[in-house]
DNA sequence: TCAGGATATGAAACCGATATCACATACAGT
DNA sequence: ACTGTATGTGATATCGGTTTCATATCCTGA
């Protein structure tokens, strides 16, 4: 059934319909005829017909690397709420890690299918930089610094340099990291920067026998442990870049005895869950994920609303969540 | 730009251009020209215009009562992944647990905005029944079992059964139990049947004052254990209806020197990863969430193709996975 | 040679809404 | 009485595509 059937079922015109559905005009008696034929025939407004003409879709493209992953799953319910309290629906997409459909998603959303995107990626190159320009509608980018766009972020090397100095200043002097792919400018190389830092203030040197690259998984974290402990010169601290690596790395220390704190401090990033429960509860820096979502939203929603054409930046806070890991004297 | 514009600009009709995007009979110097103007100008058709004609949207409507769980992002990582290489994109609506947002999401979906409908929710009422019978698209109802609907669950009155079995096989006698809220038949009413069932069958009573009912929380599951060691009557055994509850309840035993398996028994549903590296690794049964997301998504796709009207229900098996939490000799 | 299928084409109707327009009425202020 | 503003109305153009239709051409096999 469409508007016209509707309108004459209900004895009204087709405008008299189209400004029911849009707050227009409309005389009392008009609306109850309206609403009792709604009533008999349950008749509803075509989405994309409507779209076709008023160019609105209320719909925000929200593309993820991933979704069974707690700090994402945190931020989308950040965007969810926010674009939720002002009728937007997501259009999620989840590229699963893929380069590809990462790239093919921002081109679907080329299509006017969406009043806006929201981007989380690990790896930015040139491509996106591209595309995104190329994009009509406006974007926001969360958890990544990419110079131009709208950005919501984390401050990765602060967490990093945090963590790393808290266990240094309890006098560890054999620092160990695993950390993450360095393309991944947020997880991977702004943690490893902040590593170094906090190491080369503290007066000692990064040993690169004591550096690895991990995947984002407690397995990987356990396979990097092992390695880091197979050489001569065996770590008294281990910064980990995420969480679930610290939880892999802590599953091999237990397996082999090395005690948590006396013989290996620990650290990780993300303050998740699980780390509080592990069975040596762990030290992490506590990054606002579900902030971060929000305040994506929020600008993002700012940016739909004027064409204000300045880009921002925002970058959020961490919090220090100090646990028995690292709970030496 | 339309397609009049484009059509024009590429030298060809605007038919030719439509056949292009879909297929149709086309000859190559015109594909030719319209790939070169597509070059220089960037067209990308409108989405809501193609559907308004066509009225296919290729969108999945997906309704979820949380984001940040683990078995619901999995569940829902499984729908993306069969619906994503069909051609599908999902449009979800996270309802916060809010009935009513549920609700108005059913109603949504009602506008053809999508091609097909995936609801998970705890609570099913007579409301939720009349909206599904009056979605004009398929839908497949994951994680709930409701009559004459499509639905893929989990044995979740099985599943309680086997863990609850599992501990008094072991010798328990003074079994415990913390729920979830009943109305949930799956993870709350099934999973109490199936911890009655057992202790029934080995010869027990069910005890009303060792039974709590908590919220899907840590905190919760902490309360409640609280609660069931403050009475006369020490349970030896804890089934929690999850694997969230269940750490609570041993983050409790932890504080109070209550040594978990000797002291008490303990398992969870869900086998979460986090149970897994609990400070002892938590017995649970294993759901299989991903796979349940799956096979929604592949009876929904089916049902998407052919109009069958035959309503089909999936129940997955669920497999034990024994750790310390139950070790006791 | 000719029937008939596959390929190819562009004009025009159509999808189901909203926006515009010209116009009608009621009522307040001057 | 006259003007201006807010409210209310329905016919119709319009949004940007797809589908249909009438028609043309090419090739194959009888």
């Amino acid at each position: 059934m469409n508007i016209s059937e509707f309108a004459k079922e209900a004895g009204v015109s087709v405008s008299a319909v189209s400004r029911y559905f849009n707050n227009g005009y409309l005389a009392d008696d008009k609306r109850a005829l309206i609403e009792a034929a709604l009533e008999r025939t349950g008749y509803m407004p075509s989405y994309s017909a409507r779209t076709v003409r008023s160019k609105v879709t209320k719909l925000v493209g929200v593309i993820l690397p991933k979704l069974s992953s707690e700090s994402i799953s945190r931020i989308t319910e950040g965007i969810s709420e926010v674009l939720g309290e002002e009728g937007f629906e997501l259009l999620l997409v989840n590229t699963a890690n893929d380069y590809k459909r990462e790239i093919s998603s921002l081109e679907l959303f080329r299509q006017n299918r969406v009043d806006g995107v929201i981007l989380l990626a690990s790896v930015f190159t040139d491509l996106h930089r591209s595309l995104l320009s190329k994009m009509r509608v406006p974007a926001v980018i969360v958890g990544q610094q990419f110079k131009g766009f709208n950005c919501v972020c984390h401050n990765d090397l602060g967490a990093a340099y945090s963590m790393t100095k808290l266990m240094l200043d309890k006098g560890a002097c054999r620092p160990a990291f695993i950390g993450a792919n360095p393309e991944d400018k947020a997880a991977g190389l702004d943690r490893r920067l902040g590593f170094e830092k906090a190491v080369t203030e503290a007066g000692l040197t990064v040993d690169p026998k004591l550096c690895e690259t991990a995947k984002f998984s407690m397995d990987s974290g356990y396979e990097k442990a092992k390695h880091l402990f197979s050489g001569k010169n065996r770590p008294d601290c281990l910064f980990c870049a995420t969480d679930n690596i610290a939880a892999g790395a802590m599953l091999y220390c237990r397996e082999k005895g090395i005690l948590i704190p006396d013989d290996l401090m620990i650290c990780g990033v993300g303050d998740s869950r699980m780390g509080k429960m592990l069975y040596v509860p762990l030290s992490s820096a506590h990054l606002h994920y579900k902030t971060a979502g929000k305040e994506g939203a929020k600008m993002l929603l700012s940016e739909m609303k004027n064409e204000s054409g300045v880009c921002r930046i925002m970058q959020l806070k961490y919090d220090i969540s100090e646990r028995e890991s690292t709970a030496r004297q």
